[in-house]
DNA sequence: GATTAAACGGAGTGACGACTTCGAATATAT
DNA sequence: ATATATTCGAAGTCGTCACTCCGTTTAATC
């Protein structure tokens, strides 16, 4: 592949992920115009819209993951598990479509996001049991209702615009839940 | 206002719940379709499709408002509340749109569905303090963070698409970190 | 039943967005 | 430096959607 070409797909992604991010039904052209490019361009890497929104979400869900597999094996795995979920909520808020990706992953997709998201849900499933183990999450929340929670609360605080305060005492309450009954 | 012009108004509202509830994106023809009218005639009552989008929105708004009212003074006012919420949650599963009208209840609207998102709010609220007296709700749990909860566990479920089972369960977790700490 | 004012339907209209075409430009190999 | 294969961008095409125009129909009044 051509260096010019290389360098247009990297600007393409990026700015698809910023406009994407901050609305979700933004046209191509509004992609093409920041990245510096043609439409044509745009459509030459990415032979339709959706390839295009496909490619953006599996990234954010690898960016995910990867943040999730980091934490893996943390000497304290609760505090990881925690610290994990607020990220990905707090991120959600100021990025609309990682709330849309993280729906996406179980919900019908092309077949690099559903790897995407499968990978994703198995490194959080790793970071939840660990923090069973470690006594931090009660044993009886399995990991289907605990990713609805993450999920309800991602959107529900991009959805609401939280302020940071108020999205921290949701979380609190959330987490209360989770925690073990005394 | 003659009678076939409120037949035929009604025709659109109802007809337009439906079918924004299904696909918010769906265009005003297949409303007009739906209630067996011309498109004119659905432009002729409402003179814009945000001002249709915004009609259906404050019925459902009061609707859930009329439903908070229904279960206000109830003398179970823990079982109320949590009844409350769990209906409204469950039925945001097959209607995407009032999962969208709580979102905009708190954000920017009309006039109309700002005052109907209020008085939603209101009763609501007056659900939470009763359970809170009764001390089947943590009095250190404040409406904002309880209505994003609310909001969030809406969303959530209408994304992911839960079974009801996993959805349960997810509350349940929600449910217990709402519960006054033993 | 005739009158008429109001409501109706369906064929436009204009704008916008996804995707294509094609001549100009440019990176790499000789 | 030149050749050429590849990439580039601007100007289209085509379909869709919100909204309008106007001749026809119909509910209410006398």
């Amino acid at each position: 592949m051509r260096a010019d070409a290389r360098d247009n797909r990297a600007r393409i992604m990026t700015a698809a992920d910023d406009v994407f991010g901050r609305s979700p039904g933004a046209s191509t052209d509004d992609v093409a115009k920041l990245a510096g490019v043609g439409i044509a361009t745009v459509f030459r890497h990415f032979a339709t819209k959706t390839e295009l929104l496909e490619a953006v979400l599996t990234l954010r869900l690898e960016r995910i993951r990867d943040r999730a597999l980091e934490l893996t094996g943390s000497d304290d795995p609760g505090t990881a598990f925690f610290e994990f979920f607020s990220q990905v909520v707090a991120e959600s808020e100021s990025k609309l479509a990682i709330a849309e990706a993280l729906t996406a992953a179980g919900a019908a997709a092309g077949e690099d996001a559903q790897e995407a998201g499968r990978g994703m849900r198995a490194a959080f499933s790793g970071l939840l049991t660990a923090a069973q183990k470690a006594g931090a999450v009660r044993t009886d929340a399995d990991m289907p209702e605990v990713y609805a929670l993450l999920i309800g609360a991602s959107r529900g605080a991009t959805a609401a615009k939280l302020d940071p305060e108020t999205r921290d005492r949701m979380l609190a309450l959330i987490y209360d839940g989770l925690k073990p009954r005394p």
